[in-house]
DNA sequence: ATTGCGCGGTTCAAATTTGAACAGCATCGC
DNA sequence: GCGATGCTGTTCAAATTTGAACCGCGCAAT
């Protein structure tokens, strides 16, 4: 590896988009969560992933690494959210040091009422904004970059 | 609006590529630059911001607004890496009220020190990872995302 | 059985981030 | 000239985030 291959102007444009583009986008999103539904998009996500899994529960690492969030982040935003009755913490059945967190009721009642608007506003601000051949282009590229990272997260290294 | 347009297939990929992909990006990103130089993502950005200035300096809110942070965020960063020598506060001249944070001779080193990996970084886990033809998209794409951002937290409703 | 290690979660202190309240300067209309 | 109003940047307390240290359990080798 010599000298640095810096990125020339296309990639440049492509870098100076996707960076300001993620950050608008989380910022956007979050602050319009906490306003219409008090939830922070974290709290969002760990929601819909708890009512997406058949049981409405996940393990706390396995949600932790599907959020890309730290295992003590995800115990302290657990921990509010069992405050606020909106997941329930269980032991896992099969492992006794296993801790499941699960949906309530009432999470999937907070749920519901937040969906339509994050839904409406992840339109106007990303998907409404993109052609259809962007949206495909996003769709794979981006999710190509978003499985290395996750795969070199497990078996590290592959190369 | 009547019932809520949720995410169809196609757009629900998108989507699901977009959020991931910014988060584990930005992980990636900042860690990688804190092991290999002690920065942070954030303070590795205002310094390419000050070091592109023509001056080497900008105002405080320019700089929040730029890199899309709190102003109060802004305050306490650029105090730390003043701290540190890597900037410095300047008064502005024509303003009596405004702040100047102008990058150091310190703080080029460091600049210049970060880059090669940093870009390198940046290559593996993004750029080189897409096609030419996604970058395109992306560039354009996610360009107008934060365009249209970027417009709304000016004029704020342009519609 | 027993020792030792590895995993799953939590605790803890420290760093960062945020929004609201505040202080100084600027500017515009009266 | 003088007060009203609006910026700019900072301060402050509260919320969140992070990584390292830690605890209890399970599991394998001895």
């Amino acid at each position: 590896m010599g000298h640095t291959r810096w990125l020339d102007d296309e990639e440049m444009r492509t870098w100076m988009a996707f960076i300001p583009a993620s950050n608008l986008v989380a910022r956007e999103l979050d602050q319009q969560l906490k306003e219409e539904s008090g939830l922070s998009h974290l709290q969002y996500e760990i929601l819909i992933h708890l009512n997406a899994a058949e049981t409405g529960a996940l393990r706390m690492t396995e949600l932790a690494e599907r959020l890309i969030n730290s295992k003590s982040g995800l115990t302290y935003q657990v921990g509010q959210m069992e405050k606020a009755g909106l997941v329930q913490r269980r032991q896992c059945e099969w492992s006794r040091s296993g801790v499941l967190a699960a949906i309530t009721d009432e999470g999937r009642a907070a749920l519901e009422r937040a969906a339509p608007g994050h839904v409406a506003k992840v339109r106007e601000v990303l998907i409404d904004v993109l052609t259809p051949e962007e949206r495909k282009a996003i769709a794979d590229g981006l999710g190509r970059v978003r499985d290395r990272l996750i795969a070199e997260k497990d078996g590290d290294t592959c190369w």
